[in-house]
DNA sequence: AAACAGACCAACCGCAACTAT
DNA sequence: GATAGTTGCGGTTGGTCTGTT
């Protein structure tokens, strides 16, 4: 039921008269007035055609877009006058490449949402889904065609968290309800950016990597204020534009359906990172699966990311997958180290302060684990603070490792992480296949908006470890 | 200088959800 | 409830620009 191309299929006859119109339309419209249907124009439009649309904003505001060819004889169906005004007329529209900060968020994003540009571009102030999409596309064209990852590490490592929060809302304790748009959910989470517009997703907000902390009963918050100088890799940078997702009160917030008591395997992570068998055939039983199976919710690939399947397997695929047989705690460790060492330019995660009252460290709802820019000068206890990172971490991890089978499948995301069959929001992937975004695998911490490969190199190492 | 390939961008198409009658 | 109309979204296409050979 397409009620914008009705008119147009039964308007435009002929690929002549089509053409023909394209550069006479308006004037065909005056001309042949009511008895001829009208032929309305496609392809490029013209300054007046702009200044005509425009001047019809400006007087009826937006909506009601098939009324423009009405009132202003503007031989463009509706559907083109809002896409031409949506991407291109509207006021304070943000021309331009992107910026760092954007291409972070944008990665970020579509690790979160897959291939929802709409949803993205809410997050991306001046920006449209159009563009945001034509960005996506040919960047990862051009990455996958490279060899290169999709995503930067700091993505990938927030994927991995964010997966075993996912896991934890979705767990089978949680209410089904919570899977959708309820309390301390994405509404909440989201309620920091853009607006929310529309946002129901329940995936975490973008950037959230403080509240993935969180949910492994750490808060976090910033020992120094924004702004912060530029981390060593661009792609960290927007960490400080978002840094009201690091400030957590002490009091820390726990996931709604996180139950009490005994650390159940929501809390812990899935640090597997997405490398399907990196954990073992033997754990697989144990966690999610990291790869979709094929179903109804599979997401298929854009056509124009196509050639994932036929792209040679990068070694830490390879290392990902012949690691299966080698997953024991010691190399999840390693895993994580490796993660660590990555992140710990651009992050630094001190331990929760001891609770005095036993000595040990406060865990759930009293961490005191503090994420610290760099920026601000080199931390003095930096070695001091990844042991104790090491130390929350596999705390953290080792639980993974011996999870019941009471995990709830994770939807089967597609290969690009990108988004299709879904109708609704609950229908949404659940998690994010880093299967194949992190075939190729590279990424960690280059210094260059294009992480390249030398973080193959350690990713592929680090899967090898594993 | 010409040919070619890839990147980039604008626009179109089809579908589905939503709203009004 | 059915139908018509509208809006939004994601996928795709085609033209233009730019760099390389």
């Amino acid at each position: 039921m397409d009620m914008e191309k009705s008119p147009e299929a039964a308007l435009t006859s002929s690929p002549e008269e089509e053409k023909a119109a394209e550069g006479h339309g308006e004037e065909a419209a005056e001309q042949e007035g009511d008895v001829t249907p009208l032929v309305l124009k496609k392809g490029p439009w013209t300054a007046a055609e702009d200044a005509m649309l425009t001047d019809h904003v400006r007087r009826h505001g937006e909506g009601n877009w098939n009324a423009v060819q009405r009132m202003t004889g503007l031989l463009r169906c509706g559907k083109s006058c809002r896409l031409r005004w949506t991407n291109h007329l509207r006021p304070n529209l943000k021309k331009g490449s992107f910026s760092p900060d954007e291409e972070l968020l944008i990665a970020q994003l579509h690790a979160q949402l897959g291939n929802k540009w709409a949803r993205m571009a809410a997050h991306l102030p001046g920006r449209t889904d159009n563009e945001i999409k034509n960005y996506w596309n040919t960047r990862t064209k051009r990455r996958q065609r490279s060899g290169l990852p999709v995503y930067p590490p700091e993505v990938q490592l927030q994927l991995a968290l964010s997966k075993r929060c996912r896991y934890d809302e979705f767990s089978p304790l949680a209410s089904p309800q919570l899977s959708g748009t309820t309390a301390n959910n994405v509404q909440e989470l989201d309620a920091g950016s853009a607006a929310g517009a529309g946002y129901t997703s329940s995936r975490p907000a973008p950037l959230d990597l403080a509240r993935q902390l969180t949910v492994t009963n750490q808060t976090v918050q910033f020992l120094s204020p924004p702004p912060f100088s530029a981390p060593s890799s661009p792609w960290a940078r927007p960490f400080a534009r978002n840094a009201q997702y690091f400030q957590f009160a002490h009091s820390s917030p726990v996931s709604p359906s996180t139950p009490t008591g005994p650390v159940r395997p929501a809390a812990t992570p899935d640090l597997s990172l997405g490398y399907g068998g990196v954990c073992g055939a033997a754990d697989q039983s144990r966690l999610p699966p990291l790869s979709p199976s094929p179903g109804p919710r599979v997401e298929l690939p854009s056509n124009q990311l196509l050639g994932q399947q036929a792209m040679p397997p990068t070694s830490a695929t390879v290392a990902g997958l012949g690691g299966a047989a080698l997953p024991d705690q010691q190399q999840n460790a390693a895993s994580l180290e490796k993660m660590l060492q990555e992140l710990h330019d651009a992050i630094k995660v001190v331990p929760p302060a001891l609770d005095p009252a036993n000595g040990a460290a406060a865990r759930p709802g009293g961490g005191g684990a503090v994420l610290e820019r760099h920026g601000g000068g080199v931390p003095e206890n930096k070695l001091g603070a990844r042991d104790d990172d090491m130390e929350t971490l596999f705390d953290l991890m080792m639980p993974t490792l011996t999870a019941p089978e009471t995990l709830p499948l994770a939807a089967a995301p597609n290969h690009s992480g990108s988004t299709s069959q879904p109708s609704s929001d609950e229908q949404e992937p659940s998690t994010v296949d880093l299967g194949v975004d992190l075939q190729g695998a590279g990424g960690a911490s280059s210094s260059g908006q294009d992480w390249g490969l030398d973080g193959l190199c350690q990713w592929s190492n680090m899967s090898r470890i594993c």
